[in-house]
RNA sequence: GGCUAGGUAGCUCAGCUGGUUAGAGCACGGGAUUCAUAACCCCGGGGUCGAGAGUUCGAUUCUCUCCCUAGCCA
């Protein structure tokens, strides 16, 4: 029976570049959504940028622009790496719109007249010079506890006590420098104990994980406070309709973006809001988060919604944290890896199908260990899976003109491929993607020793064995699409240049139960290509060693391998003529050159932006590898390099004496 | 400190409600093969299943204590 499904993931904060964090969110996220549907389910998948609050509000100003500036420009990049990703969203919005404004108020009117608004006095730290009230991180001293220095305001790292930024001992405003005073404000709270009979309920129904059911008796043992979910001005929200100067805490109003979100894609896609969001609804309603967040969506969350007349969610799944070489992602130690870097580096579905191989249902971090990437993508992608494809076709081609056999040699084999979908497809629904892979994998193993048994290369060799050589080839081919059919969810991507290449699209897991026999299939080209263990290690930059010792590091402390002559002659250089250069939006290095080779025209995308005007390099001639593989970059795909010298002084590209002549050969 | 997870081959992990000589992939050693993107196939070495105690005819699997790791504590 069709399940009607609603899915989110987290709102990404928008202060800053997507980074692969976000991306193990939304891929997880993503893999479900199109395992559910793959599974014949009706499924709608809605983000949004969480555009909200002090940060924001005081990175604008650091910037120089407006909060609304900044978070359109956040949102620009966003969307533009998730759909680098491939993660397929039927709506990505933004906290800051009108639907959110108006669904918030209601909830908020709603609260309040049911009795679960409350309003008291709080003393809090003001920056004086700031004119502003102070979030707790945003103030730092000496841990009234502990005498730890440089703490933040909610708790001391060494000692982990917890207490207010007042109580800090020589308190200072990171904003302004300056010691911040107490001031007394009136705030508006949540009355989150009303709820509780209901949460206890609701956390053991199915909805969270047991570890994370468990962890929340602990916190009802503590006792639910009232949620203080007002700011005052100045902050970047919606203005609270009955507290003039008052606005809404970021965190009161980013998950009901989830439902703004939605609103705005039901009224492009004539969908009806209430039938997904009143109360019994019969749609499911699932929620992806990091494990962080759990606080808000398994209590705030569930109880504004219960006191506001919504429908609860069906489930929160929250997931770990990625480490990159088993440390946290971290700007000093150079493990914090952009979506950007990566796009720049590596195809993105070797991300998504790491992560698959590596996730399960559980709040355990996920280590993105670089050797092991290129392990997992050379050995089991690329080696395994893609090789079935590869190995059985030549064969087809060769004496068959691209045509599959009448029948399969070994349907039993085929149905025992087929069988195990149903177990495939189950772990993915379950979040037991690692299995899924696993077995998947256990599969392609099967698939390549059928093939190895066969030996349809010997067979190859007698004429008379030709229908034998399309039968096992056509039997490779097929299991490897069924592989294909089970990995979509993971390989969007690639599971469609498979369908292509086979030409017959797969819209339900189920469709493979029918072998492919008898028809013509395209000609193959390679569906997935071995990683350079180079580019993957430079994933993460290389980080100074300590300078304790102020020695200069050594230049050039490992020399390239010596080569050959054969060695260079692999290269080919061209002279070429800059017919077009153009700033590349999005990218802050690159420029996007129009090149004259000759005999043909290229597109080549150079990191030169720091040192070149587009304009400048118009009519230059300059050296470039002309027989450099297409690689495809989000802005487009670069069809060669240009050559510079660079060092830390600066960047210079290579240009021939005057003479030399586009498309001139360079050795 | 409290709580939540986890500690199984060099690495990443699988081992459901306790039951024959503890498994897989990668890595490593040997062999075979050449259709395939040095891919694939066969064989092999390698583990006191964190430590100790208990329950049991029998525990990696259950109980307790301890050690270590990670995370959470609004």
């Amino acid at each position: 029976m069709a399940r009607r499904i609603l899915v989110t993931s987290a709102l990404p904060y928008a202060n800053g570049p997507t980074h692969l964090g976000h991306m193990t969110e939304t891929i997880q996220c993503d893999i479900w959504v199109r395992a559910m549907r793959l599974m014949g389910h009706e499924v709608v998948y809605v983000c949004a940028d969480d555009t909200h609050g002090t940060p924001i509000m005081l990175k604008a100003q650091a910037e120089g622009v407006t909060p609304e500036q900044l978070i359109e420009r956040v949102g620009a990049e966003r969307r533009a790496d998730f759909a680098a990703f491939g993660i397929g969203f039927d709506n990505y919005y933004t906290t800051h719109s009108e639907e959110n404004r108006r669904l918030t108020v209601r909830m908020y009117q709603a609260l309040a007249k049911a009795g679960h608004i409350t309003r008291r006095s709080v003393r809090q730290a003001y920056d004086e010079k700031a004119g502003m009230f102070l979030p707790d991180r945003y103030v730092k001293g000496s841990c009234p506890i502990c005498g730890a220095p440089d703490q933040y305001g909610d708790s001391c790292e060494n000692c982990s006590g917890t207490y207010t930024p007042l109580e800090l001992v020589e308190p200072v405003s990171v904003v302004t420098g300056t010691r911040p005073v107490a001031r007394e404000s009136e705030h508006v709270f949540f009355r989150l104990g009303d709820f509780e009979p209901m949460l206890r309920q609701w956390t053991r129904s199915g909805a969270l994980q047991p570890e994370v059911a468990n962890k929340l008796d602990e916190w009802f043992d503590a006792g639910l406070r009232d949620w203080d979910v007002s700011r005052d001005a100045p902050y970047f929200g919606f203005e609270i309709p009955d507290a003039p100067g008052k606005y809404f805490y970021v965190w009161l109003d980013a998950p009901v973006g989830y439902m703004a979100s939605f609103a705005n894609l039901c009224a492009r896609r004539g969908l009806s809001f209430d039938d997904w969001w009143a109360p019994g609804s019969p749609a499911e309603l699932h929620h992806f988060i990091g494990k962080d967040i759990l606080y808000f969506h398994s209590l705030f969350w569930p109880a504004t919604l219960e006191g506001a007349g919504f429908r609860k969610p069906t489930a929160v799944h929250a997931h770990g944290f990625l480490t990159v070489n088993g440390e946290k992602m971290s700007k000093s130690r150079g493990t914090f890896v952009t979506a950007q870097r990566y796009l720049e580096r590596l195809a993105p579905e070797y991300f998504r199908y790491f992560l698959a191989a590596k996730l399960g249902p559980g709040l355990v971090d996920v280590d993105l260990n670089l050797e092991e990437f290129a392990t997992r993508i050379n050995a089991e992608l690329v080696g395994k899976l893609v090789n079935i494809a590869s190995r059985c076709a030549s064969f087809i081609h060769r004496g068959h003109g691209g045509r599959l056999a009448a029948a399969l040699p070994d349907p039993a084999l085929y149905r025992e491929f087929t069988d195990a979908g149903t177990g495939i497809m189950e772990a993915w629904e379950a979040l037991e993607y690692a299995a899924a892979v696993r077995e998947t994998m256990a599969l392609a193993d099967r698939a390549n020793l059928y093939i190895d048994r066969q030996k349809p290369w010997l067979a190859a060799k007698d004429p008379a064995r030709a229908g034998e050589v399309q039968a096992v080839c056509t039997q490779g081919i097929n299991l490897f699409r069924v592989l294909m059919a089970y990995l979509k969810p993971v390989l969007p991507g690639i599971a469609e240049q498979a369908e292509a290449y086979l030409g017959a699209p797969v819209k339900h897991w189920r469709d493979v139960e029918t072998p492919l026999v008898g028809s013509l299939i395209n000609e193959y080209r390679p569906l997935a290509t071995r990683v350079d263990a180079a580019a993957v290690q430079d994933l993460v930059e290389k980080t100074m060693p300590p300078t304790d010792t102020a020695a200069p590091a050594p230049p050039a402390a490992t020399q390239p391998a010596q080569i050959t002559p054969d060695d260079f002659a692999k290269v080919e250089l061209r002279i070429a003529r800059v017919e077009a250069a153009e700033l590349v939006e999005g990218a802050d290095r690159l420029l996007k050159l129009g090149v004259d080779l000759g005999s043909e025209r290229r597109t080549i995308f150079a990191g030169i932006r720091g040192a070149y005007e587009p304009a400048a390099l118009v009519g230059r001639h300059i050296v470039v590898v002309a027989n450099l593989k297409p690689k495809k970059m989000r802005f487009g795909t670069s069809e060669g390099m240009a050559l510079a010298a660079s060092d830390d002084t600066g960047l210079f590209l290579l240009s021939p004496d005057s003479g030399a002549r586009a498309g001139m050969k360079v050795s």
